[in-house]
DNA sequence: ATTTATAATTATTGATGCAAAATATTGGCG
DNA sequence: CGCCAATATTTTGCATCAATAATTATAAAT
């Protein structure tokens, strides 16, 4: 008896999804094997649905399909976290560049709107790191989008979960939100300006300061 | 009964190997429909592996799931061929430029001796165009494994893949073996030269010039 | 004649069962 | 007492089966 809703979704993606969860959260750890049979129990289904979800998994790079030993949590190395963190930086600085470049000027007031949000966040009278945190993920979100690539979207969209695969995922300390805060104004007014090299500079410098505080 | 080798690999690695040729070859043309029913009973499997292919392909990017619908060849529009050559340009510049600034001096000899080959191959006296292009293949990738990157790799791969889904999949045009060589030329130099900017600028050139040849 | 609704056919999706392979355990031998 | 081999158990991997959903075709009504 499945528990899972009526979904628009095969239940392949539902149970990706599920595991997706449980993997982000690391109650299914790194480098642990994965039963198969318990966890189709579990959910109250089949083998076979379950494994579509994790050859689908697989491709993402979250978890690493052993020829007759079956589905294992995807161990990222500091090496792999720091291969990773370089293509996301390259990546989204790109996608920056095209926006300076390429965007509508709606799409900029869009983007100067979201920062904004970013500098109220920030207040240091009342910050709300919280708020911070979330705002920025949707600004850099909503930049890509409008980069309008979608295979880059999806890169970056895996890469992003692979990242999550490690304990200190966020790509933006806690102590870091000042620092972070004139970073994104240096962009914004990069952005603003259409300067595609001088965006692309204060992405790469953005992330470079991450991974630094990250590490 | 099944005419498949006993392969170290799993029968669905197989299995989506074998649809990938199909798909390159376009004998599985972009847009048609997947015959489940028809695919299986021609390879003399079930379609419980033939569905599991069709995932991992599906991550791929090779073919497009529509729930309820079945598996379709993916259809790439010009803009599709655009954005993912814009991104393949983007991965094997950066490769080649952390190649520059990291590789050890064995493994530039290495390249060089590539590149040697591909002069060789260029020989206007005896021109090899069908060498040349499988020994610039080899010198792509022998960087890309230098950069040594899996994620990008596994990038620049599927990247690959959906290129060669396009009628005009060669990255390097017929007449274009003498500019291209040149190109391939200062790329060597400035390798050599363990210039990081220089090399990544060759690169993006280079790949500038292959898009306007081939469009 | 055209449109809508219903029924039938077809194909995907999920479940169950079976065989092969790998690993672990136990027993025998050195 | 330790090591190797054989057997048993566990688990993956493939095949077959059943059910659900969608599409198409046909028939009836406006």
């Amino acid at each position: 008896m499945a528990a899972l809703s009526l979904s628009p979704r095969a239940l392949y993606e539902e149970v990706a999804e599920l595991l997706r969860q449980r993997i982000f959260s690391r109650e299914l750890a790194p480098g642990s094997w994965i039963d198969e049979l318990k966890i189709a129990e579990a959910y109250g289904i089949s083998r076979t649905p379950l494994r579509e979800a994790l050859k689908v998994l697989a491709a993402e790079g979250l978890v690493t399909m052993k020829v007759r030993r079956g589905a294992y949590v995807t161990e990222v190395s500091d090496r792999d976290l720091a291969d990773v963190y370089h293509l996301l930086s390259l990546l989204e600085s790109d996608a920056a560049s095209v926006v300076a470049s390429q965007a509508s000027d709606a799409q900029i007031v869009e983007l100067k709107a979201l920062h904004a949000e970013l500098e109220t966040a920030a207040n240091p009278d009342a910050p709300d790191r919280e708020r911070f945190f979330e705002v920025n993920e949707r600004f850099h979100m909503r930049l890509l989008e409008i980069a309008d690539n979608r295979w880059r979207n999806q890169m970056v969209a895996d890469l992003r979960k692979v990242m999550k695969l490690n304990r200190h995922n966020s790509l933006l300390k806690t102590g870091r939100v000042t620092e972070s805060l004139q970073e994104h104004r240096d962009l914004m007014a990069a952005l603003a300006a259409r300067d595609a090299v001088r965006t692309r500079q204060c992405m790469q410098d953005h992330f470079k300061n991450g991974l630094e505080a990250a590490t």
